[in-house]
DNA sequence: ACAATATTTCAATTATAGTTGAAATATTTT
DNA sequence: AAAATATTTCAACTATAATTGAAATATTGT
């Protein structure tokens, strides 16, 4: 079976060999998570991809703040904020909690875990290039 | 300085209080990355920000494939395969050799441990949920 | 109730990303 | 050198994301 689907792609001799190893085409595709695990993986990674919002995320590491400092920080539009503040949101990344007349964004647990990784992880990548 | 700031955004108390002790918006501001680093950071996290790409990554995280076997895997077009190949390699998280007739992918070293800490992470969070 | 401030929402627009199918390139086989 | 296979490139298109400015909502202080 999966001898047949690595023969029948006419692929160069040694990845053959490790695919046959690995049960061919068929065993690749079962051994890889299935696609909504994929899906979900993405959200995370869509909302960081953004300098805006990664700056968000990096700011609110330290304190949780109200709109108006983080808009005294990033220097954006009140409008322009607000959208990104709820991707970060809808993402699960930031809560917001009004209190009076303010809103008050904090990075939620699972996000600071993440982002504190990813930090070291960018600084260990940028020591490695230098 | 720091002071000056805070007092002149009329935010709450609280946030007043530890806003001061971190050297105001300014201060704030000034203990954050510079901007560049958040155009960077973003890389990654942009090519990650899609499903067939996602599965391309985890594919390749058990050996290099020529572009037919990663195709017959995810069962795209041609064009469309090659173009999300295209922008993994632009980011530097995979680069194709060709060997004769076929181009053979392969994850680079700084994407594989970015990716083992990704299925990682994804898997203790999938494990909390449950 | 009214004015002031903080923040969001909305509709219109612009910009970017992804998809499609056809054509181009590169390599191998005959 | 022609045919076959693997892969990329291209231009046209579609879909999604981001920006803009104005209007809406929510809360507070008067």
């Amino acid at each position: 079976m999966a001898r047949k689907d690595v023969d029948d792609l006419s692929i160069p001799q040694e990845i053959a060999n490790s695919l046959c190893s690995c049960g061919g085409v068929e065993g690749l595709i079962e051994h890889l998570p299935p696609d909504e695990v994929f899906g979900q993986m993405q959200e995370w990674y869509r909302a960081c991809a953004d300098p805006v919002r990664l700056k968000i995320l990096a700011l609110l590491m330290d304190q949780p703040l109200c709109v108006c400092v983080i808009k005294a920080v990033v220097k954006i539009a009140d409008s322009k904020l607000s959208y990104h503040l709820n991707i970060l949101k809808k993402a699960g990344m930031i809560e917001g909690d009004q209190q009076g007349q303010y809103i008050i964004y904090q990075i939620t647990p699972r996000a600071k875990v993440f982002m504190e990784k990813e930090v070291k992880r960018y600084d260990s990548e940028k020591a490695r290039d230098e």
